[in-house]
DNA sequence: GTCTCTGTTCTT
DNA sequence: AAGAACAGAGA
């Protein structure tokens, strides 16, 4: 159907003029405003009013250039007058004059990041909410007997693909027992694009939570107290009511509860009985699946426990910390790989609360997403923070109006600053597990997945889809020219494919190399991919229950 | 940064 | 089984 508007007969000049920069808008002059997540949270960081394009979209399509497609695919370096934000983007700089007003941009934006932006901050946190902080990032890692948040009961350490949307407000409780630190906290947690701890206090009615006592125990050490989690004030109640903290977490954007928050086991050592650890969650989507993720039923016998015991709910009131760019500042880097394999024991839960959202970023939502292991979505907060685009990175809650920035800030302060060290994703929920890239663009690559961003767009008319790799539009780039470069190497097979994989699963065939192999007792059939091995079984499932239907139906 | 191979998943 | 999309990894 879709006819490619330059045939194999136009030149590529020609294919270029008519399809370069489409629905590419230009804003000349556009400046970089970066929003820092690092800056003083009591500002309108988070919000950009004036979302400005990124200068470094002044790339045009050059990557194309070197493509050895057909059909005169061949990028529109040379003539596009549009910044088309490309997989060559970086080349923007180097284009010179093809880049236009945009180099100026590009020129404000690395005179604006290196101006500043960047600050710590640590001086606007009180220090009863670093303490608090402590108390819920810093002791999970100081736990030496494995009964901490690191510790997960086997039962929460399965896999869960909840379909969230029963959870528009996901209210997480735990109660749970310390017996060893004697401290009755009443934590009202609302981790997601920011974490919020909320009410710690002591059996001696202090409302400090300076005598909440930990004992430091060996071990790595975050590098310093993380203080990503947004920490409400703490209750000025000194009831020992166990509810006197319910507190109201509307800027929740979302979260899932990771293990540790979602096991009581794992927190049992911080929270005594009748402590409350509320999580009102809002998930915009579902990020990879965390085979360590407390599965929905968890949730839910927590939330349920906490409804009956505590009578709580989530829709609170007060604390209305309406931040789009969520949570205080970042006092320190991601911990480094090794740590996160330290944390690793149970890996997401050192993700701390933060990583317990798991929802990808808005901006995908509107896209048609992979149903692949990376990540799914479930947008079931439309309400919440639908049009954000909300950083995951751990440590970080940054939100953003537009993808773009969102992307700019992942590689900003996400990966730039992580020179010379190892180029691991901390995201939360990534499913390569701190696995580190061996190169920083593999790592820039890999983002996307995170952020959505698909840079390299099909210049096809008619065809709108875009794709995060430029070797993945390639491909479908000959999905239109037909170009089937891969050929069957079976004799006498005369088959040719677009791609390798294609072509390997379809020799396959002929090899009758069929590794996956139907286990149902007595099956023999064998496929040579295992989706089509899932689609057999499915039916033969099916057909079995079918049957035995009818044996019933006869006795 | 790109190419290529490879594997997985979903859809047709 | 093919087509398409996505993504990891090594060269």
């Amino acid at each position: 159907n879709k006819q490619p508007l330059f045939t194999p007969e136009l030149t590529a000049e020609e294919g270029t003029l008519l399809r370069c920069g489409q629905n590419l808008p230009v804003q000349p002059g556009a400046q970089y405003h970066h929003s820092s997540h690092c800056e003083p949270p009591s500002q309108n960081l988070h919000l950009q009013e004036n979302p400005h394009r990124d200068a470094r979209s002044a790339g045009f399509q050059t990557a194309l250039s070197s493509s050895s497609l057909s059909g005169g695919v061949n990028g529109c370096h040379a003539l596009s007058s549009y910044p088309i934000k490309q997989e060559g983007y970086k080349l923007g700089s180097a284009l010179g004059d093809f880049s236009g007003g945009m180099g100026a941009g590009r020129r404000e934006l690395d005179r604006l990041s290196s101006g500043g932006g960047s600050g710590g901050g640590e001086g606007n946190l009180a220090t009863v909410l670093s303490l608090s902080a402590m108390a819920v990032t810093v002791y999970p890692f100081n736990n030496e007997d494995g009964s901490s948040l690191l510790a997960l009961s086997p039962s929460s350490r399965h896999s869960a693909r909840p379909n969230t949307s029963g959870l528009k407000r996901r209210c997480l409780s735990v109660a749970s027992q310390s017996a060893s630190e004697g401290i009755d906290i009443a934590a009202n947690i609302c981790s997601s694009q920011m974490s919020c701890v909320n009410g710690l206090r002591t059996n001696s009615s202090s409302p400090t939570a300076a005598t909440f006592s930990h004992k430091p125990l060996p071990g790595p050490q975050l590098p310093s107290p993380s203080t990503s989690s947004c920490l409400l004030p703490l209750s000025s109640s000194s009831s020992s009511s166990s509810v006197s903290s319910v507190e109201h977490c509307e800027d929740v954007g979302s979260m899932q509860p990771g293990p540790g928050v979602g096991s009581s086991e794992g927190l049992g050592l911080l929270i005594q009985p009748g402590a409350v650890l509320d999580s009102c969650t809002a998930t915009l989507k579902q990020e990879p699946v965390d085979e360590f993720s407390p599965s929905e039923e968890e949730l839910f016998q927590h939330h349920y426990h906490y409804l009956t015991s505590h009578g709580s709910h989530c829709g609170g009131h007060s604390h209305h910390h309406h931040h789009h760019q969520t949570g205080p500042p970042r006092l320190s880097m991601p911990p480094p790989y090794h740590l996160h394999q330290y944390m690793g024991s149970g890996p997401g839960a050192l993700l701390h609360f933060q990583s317990q959202q798991q929802s990808p970023p808005s901006g995908l939502l509107a896209q048609p997403k992979p149903t692949g292991l990376v990540e799914q979505q479930v947008d079931d907060r439309e309400d919440v923070f639908s049009d954000k685009q909300v950083c995951r990175w751990i440590d970080c809650s940054a939100a953003y109006e537009q993808q773009e920035e969102l992307v700019r800030h992942i590689e900003k302060v996400h990966i730039d600053q992580r020179k010379g060290e190892d180029f691991t994703c901390f995201w939360a929920g990534c499913v390569r597990r701190y696995k580190p890239f061996n190169a920083r663009y593999k790592l820039l690559i890999h983002m996307r997945v995170h952020s959505g961003e698909k840079p390299n767009k099909c210049m096809f008319e008619g065809c709108n889809k875009a794709f995060s790799r430029l070797e993945n539009l390639k491909i479908h780039l000959r999905s239109h020219t037909g170009e089937k470069p891969y050929l069957c190497q079976h004799p006498g097979c005369q088959k040719a494919f677009s791609n390798s994989s294609d072509r390997a699963k379809h020799q396959r065939t002929h090899l009758d190399t069929k590794p996956y192999a139907c286990q149902i007792p007595g099956c023999t059939k064998r496929y040579t991919d295992p989706s089509s091995l899932r689609k057999h079984v499915k039916i033969h499932s099916a057909k079995e229950q079918q049957v035995r239907r009818k044996v019933r139906v006869k006795t």
